[in-house]
RNA sequence: GCCGGAGUGGCGGAAUGGCAGACGCGCUGGACUCAAAAUCCAGUAUCCUCAAAGAUGUGUGGGUUCAAGUCCCACCUCCGGCACCA
């Protein structure tokens, strides 16, 4: 026999529902400290709610119905990223409306989550795919726009031919699509940016102001990957044009014994002796052809050709060769690199395979060999900076060079623009026509382009999106002007949407504007943001940059989004091995509710372990909560009946008050520090206390009551109700522990000889150490350790250990 | 290769430099039962022992300290991320 859950959880999500518990007032309650905490929201997929998502959202959710027992105005919504890839493809594969797929997927889901008692206010439930949110998303591009932060260039993209589509360079791994792991090749194509480069500087420099794990704020510093370094311009024998290299080290310059241009730079053509042409052609042919993969996985050996002509070196004169080479990257710095062997492995690595020659000008200072030498060191063989350690030399060089009109200092960042077009269907329209081949925004009041019905959802596989076969879409007139116009055909990319979703939230159905400036002030930043580390980089990333941008706009009032970020770990299957339809370890939340019900899945994904960390599932172990919250049940109400025991009563012990306040004690500090799982052990050690109590007095149960109600949400409202209490708990203020109560009148103090624990004495609480001394030379196993030894030391820690030492 | 994080019983995990293994799972024994399930009680790191006592023990090797899972140095393994960014 085990308690109703099956009764008491759908009663107290109908009574949450019915009385909008959880609805958090439109206007902002400015007494009262808010809290904002958010989730990341889900695409909503078709396979529905896995047990990965609850994780953080039980984490969030528990933390939230602590803070409104605690005064705070609670802000706890929820919502969809609901335009993307898959509802796409089954769209082509099935002829669906994407639209149609979408909304039953979000039903379920919302389903799903109503069935685990999450306190969200669903007044708030936004989609991305609403006309009513993606016209802010539209308008906010438009702002991006009037900044000069969007723009069109013709750029290698990664085609994909299987999608039928261009991919951001996230979304492609090892060369292959993320999703679908279909092949990506490089191919030019007209394609809408967002200038994230712009924010560079920022978006490094304001990770200080965030508490976020240090590994995700590392992960975007590389992401962002500044370098210091300066621009040096090198003359080219017989010809005027000048080659701009970026470096890093301008202190090595003369040990730069040739030159290196990406097979993509602009100045191949023209530089290319007549004799080399048909091979430099050739290489770059190549080199278009390769995907990413190749460039990479393959590049054990280093390939380049000498183009027939010479760059001088600026700081002696000296002619170098000039190559072209894959392993220098078109995108980075100016394209161009000098190559110095001696302190460069990619370049010693290249010198190597092509017999170029290797000069050493920096010494380093622990007398080891020279040549591969790449860190910081003395130099020589520099006339102008000879015996200046690196970064002086640096420094120096780089000083004359700009003195000299031959360089000047320069950051350069690994970070690039932001591909932000998609030649897809279901995503954002751009708010965007073209007159006369020329692309103009709309105005704010045109908005929403609303996506067209349409017939075939199949890309045109000319790399136009589905949007660019419907005449009547495509073809427009230009509201200024009456013009004829063409409308953008591409779409937004997923990210979008999910860019601002934290401020639509705070004002979700406002008409005017994306968000009131008054709530924003109020609720702005987000307290606690919790999600996986999957979106470490990207999401994080290009959403701290539209805020920056709306925070430029005067449209938010905080530099940051996110105040806190926690990533919560992933959960794998009982084998161990990441959850997959493919190896059938997936374990879906329904059947755990129905054999155990919501209450005893929060409690388990809670009770597995540190929330950060990555662990594996246990039916055993959702049992093993199942079995607790059976207790606690049991501890109040019989089991057959339902009825309140008449155990429950009575004045308290000082033995039951202390067990009482120590579990307060660590209930409180333990959520406020986010370790659910030893909260949990916790309240198990008071109801394995408190089941062997006779007399169970109705205030403890009450205070015990309310500090599981965060965590077991339905059956706390059951027993708060058996309890005599007529209205939700979720407002009660959350049970104090009282210092007092936690005091006992004997103190346990463990005795080391030499640091090794040999016995304990209990002694009256305030004990002096000369006191507790003698009782514990009075132990007889003490006394076996102490016997034809002398004392030399004695250690008390107060109320801890005594440690003797002996010899 | 570089940057993060982690290594503790049979398993998940717990420990402001101060009793290693809380809590849970599993297992063993007992109570209840005609029996089983459920529930309750006791035990459960390893070695040696009837037991007590003792010895050993937090990836490895050193070090600091009265005292180290915790701090320092070197290394090993696993996980995550990045990876020709000059």
């Amino acid at each position: 026999m085990s308690y109703p859950f099956s009764q008491i959880e759908p009663k107290w999500q109908a009574f949450w529902q019915k009385n909008k518990t959880f609805r958090t007032p439109d206007q902002p309650d400015s007494g009262r400290q808010k809290f904002y905490a958010l989730d990341m929201f889900p695409y909503p997929s078709g396979a529905g709610l896995h047990v990965g998502h609850p994780e953080g959202y039980t984490a969030t959710d528990i933390i939230c119905r602590y803070k409104r027992m605690k005064g705070f105005n609670v802000l706890h919504p929820m919502g969809w990223d609901a335009f993307g890839l898959p509802a796409e493809q089954y769209a082509i594969e099935t002829g669906t409306h994407p639209r149609e797929t979408t909304q039953r997927n979000i039903d379920r889901f919302r389903a799903q989550l109503q069935a685990i008692g999450f306190s969200y206010d669903w007044d708030r439930e936004i989609a991305t795919t609403d006309e009513d949110y993606y016209r802010w998303t539209q308008w906010i591009f438009l702002k991006l726009y009037e900044k000069g932060l969007a723009y069109q260039a013709e750029v290698p993209v990664n085609w994909c031919p299987a999608l039928g589509t261009v991919l951001a360079n996230e979304e492609v791994v090892d060369g292959k699509s993320e999703r679908g792991g279909h092949p990506v090749i490089r191919k030019p194509m007209r394609q809408w940016m967002l200038r994230i480069t712009a924010y560079a500087e920022r978006l490094l420099a304001d990770l200080e102001l965030v508490d976020w794990p240090d590994s995700i704020k590392e992960m975007q510093r590389n992401w962002i990957g500044r370098s210091e370094g300066a621009e040096v311009t090198f003359a080219v024998r017989g010809s005027d044009a000048k080659v701009v290299v970026f470096t890093t080290r301008p202190d090595t310059l003369y040990g730069a014994t040739y030159m290196v241009l990406s097979p993509e730079h602009a100045l191949i053509e023209q530089l290319t002796a007549p004799e080399q042409r048909s091979a430099v052609k050739a290489y770059q042919e190549a080199a278009a052809r390769k995907s990413d993969l190749e460039r990479t996985e393959l590049q054990k050996e280093k390939t380049g050709i000498f183009i027939g002509a010479y760059a001088i070196n600026p700081v002696n004169g000296e002619d170098i060769p000039i190559w072209i080479a894959d392993y220098v990257l078109a995108g980075y710095g100016t394209g161009a690199i000098m190559a110095v062997p001696a302190h460069d492995e990619r370049d010693g690595a290249f010198a190597q395979t092509f017999n170029l020659p290797v000069r050493v000008v920096v010494q380093p200072t622990d007398g080891s060999d020279p040549v591969g030498f790449v860190g910081d060191g003395i130099a020589v063989n520099s006339p102008l900076i000879d015996g200046l350690s690196t970064p002086d030399a640096k420094k120096k060089i780089t000083a004359w060079l700009e003195a000299e009109g031959l360089g000047v200092a320069r950051v350069n960042y690994k970070l690039r623009d932001w591909l932000f077009s998609r030649q897809r269907y279901w995503g954002e329209p751009f708010p965007v026509i073209f007159v006369d081949g020329e692309p103009k925004p709309l105005s704010p009041d045109q908005l929403p382009v609303r996506l067209p019905e349409v017939s075939s959802y199949k890309p045109s596989g000319t790399g136009e999106s589905p949007l660019a076969t419907i005449p009547e879409w495509l073809n427009t007139t230009d509201p200024a002007t009456g013009k004829p116009a063409l409308r953008e055909t591409n779409t937004m990319p997923q990210w979008a949407g999910s860019c601002w979703y934290y401020l639509r939230f705070i004002d979700p159905k406002n008409p005017g504007a994306p968000v009131d400036p008054a709530k924003e002030k109020y609720w702005m930043p987000v307290d606690l943001y919790v999600g996986g580390a999957e979106h470490a980089v990207l999401h994080l990333l290009y959403s701290r940059f539209w805020h920056k941008v709306l925070f430029d706009c005067g449209i938010v009032s905080t530099k940051e989004p996110f105040q806190r970020l926690v990533n919560q770990g992933m959960i794998l299957g009982e084998d161990n091995q990441k959850m997959s339809k493919s190896r059938g370890n997936v374990v879906n939340p329904d059947d755990v509710i129905r054999e155990y019900g919501a209450d005893s899945l929060r409690l388990y994904e809670m009770f597995m372990g540190p929330l950060e960390a990555v662990k594996p599932w246990s039916m055993r172990g959702v049992e093993g909560v199942f079995r607790f919250l059976n207790r606690a049940y049991r501890l109040m109400c019989d089991e057959e009946t339902g009825a309140l025991l008449p155990a429950v009563g009575g004045d308290a012990t000082s033995e039951q008050l202390r067990a009482l306040h120590q579990m307060l004690m660590k209930v409180g500090d333990d959520i406020e520090g986010l370790r659910f799982n030893t909260a949990i052990s916790a309240m198990m050690e008071f109801t394995n206390e408190a089941q062997k109590w006779t007399q169970r007095p109705h205030a403890a149960m009450d205070a015990f009551v309310l500090a599981l109600s965060p965590f077991a949400p339905h059956l706390a409202e059951e027993l708060w109700e058996k309890l005599g209490h007529s209205n939700s708990l979720a407002y009660e203020p959350w049970p104090k522990y009282d210092p007092a109560r936690l005091v006992s009148d004997t103190m346990e103090i463990p005795v080391q000889v030499n640091g090794k624990l040999r016995g304990k004495v209990i002694v009256p609480v305030g004990t002096a150490q000369e006191a507790i001394l003698a009782a514990a030379q009075g132990e007889a196993s003490v006394q076996a350790q102490l016997s034809g030894k002398s004392i030399r030391k004695v250690i008390y820690v107060p109320g801890r250990l005594l440690n003797l030492v002996v010899t």
